[in-house]
DNA sequence: GGAAATTAGTTAGCATAGCTAACTATACTC
DNA sequence: GAGTATAGTTAGCTATGCTAACTAATTTCC
């Protein structure tokens, strides 16, 4: 039986892995909204404007596409943004675009606020013998080429 | 300047790790979300009816450690699921608890939604060649792992 | 040049999900 | 039995997600 459904191996491998990895993730992010609500801010603002501010300044569309939202999901959380004075907008040559920016104020407090966030998370990770930390570092790299794949 | 800061290599490598997972995670979620939503049940139920499913029946407060979330969220989330009839609940002696169940219906709904959750993943996940696939099974496991010492 | 279509963003309204504070009801303690 | 502790619920707030319907600006096309 071990080797008489070798042929499927590989596919129910990948809704083995897939099911963990989902779950990981799930309890991964449960762990951490715990440290992003010390920021003050919501899990949606943080990222999104984390995407300003290392990403740098795109519009509203942009930005709502970049974190795989609606228009107005994004257009609510950028108004939260903004007044929180974290974000400001520019018009463009195109009236009907905004250019939106993360402020001097809106940086400090992302970073802050993303050093917090990854804290719990990095002394886990930091915990690892050197070679599974390595491991650890590929296979984000490999998470993040599956994310693209999805 | 490559090797001077050799003695921190480690811990700025875990930061940055650690902020690559967190990010990725989110990512990671974020599409899987679009599916989730095919199966008409909130993230939030699904998970903690999941929870009753494999882990098997137990108490509100029970469940709601077991989520990481407050006794009132879970009480909603609880309302919900029975009001879909996905959940049960039942007197003990104890006539302050309740013991939580998942129903025929429940349990049912949840495989469904569970394959197609991972379902998009899977693919993905597939796509890789057999080497990193069995790469991305270790890193599942190591971020089990870490998880663990959140 | 102007009418029609497209595009960017907002507003309104709904649902889920998270929280704290305050409440009810049951059980335990002394 | 009175007081305390525990389990859940209710009420009320915020944030985040959606769709539908709207406004305003630009582009297209006759």
């Amino acid at each position: 039986m071990a080797d008489g459904k070798q042929k499927n191996r590989a596919g129910r491998d990948a809704v083995q892995i897939a099911d963990q990895l989902h779950s990981a993730a799930i309890h991964l992010l449960r762990r951490l909204r715990v440290r992003d609500r010390e920021s003050g801010i919501g899990p949606a603002q943080l990222s999104a404007l984390s995407v300003l501010v290392f990403g740098g300044a795109r519009s509203l569309g942009e930005l709502a596409e970049a974190e795989q939202v609606r228009p107005p999901t994004m257009s609510r959380i950028v108004a939260g943004l903004e007044r929180a004075g974290l974000v400001r907008r520019h018009a463009t040559e195109d009236g009907r675009r905004v250019r939106l920016e993360a402020t001097a104020k809106g940086t400090k407090i992302l970073q802050e606020g993303r050093k917090r966030r990854v804290e719990s998370l990095s002394l886990a990770v930091s915990a690892l013998p050197r070679k599974e930390l390595q491991q650890l570092g590929e296979f984000t790299a490999l998470l993040q080429h599956v994310i693209r794949n999805l």
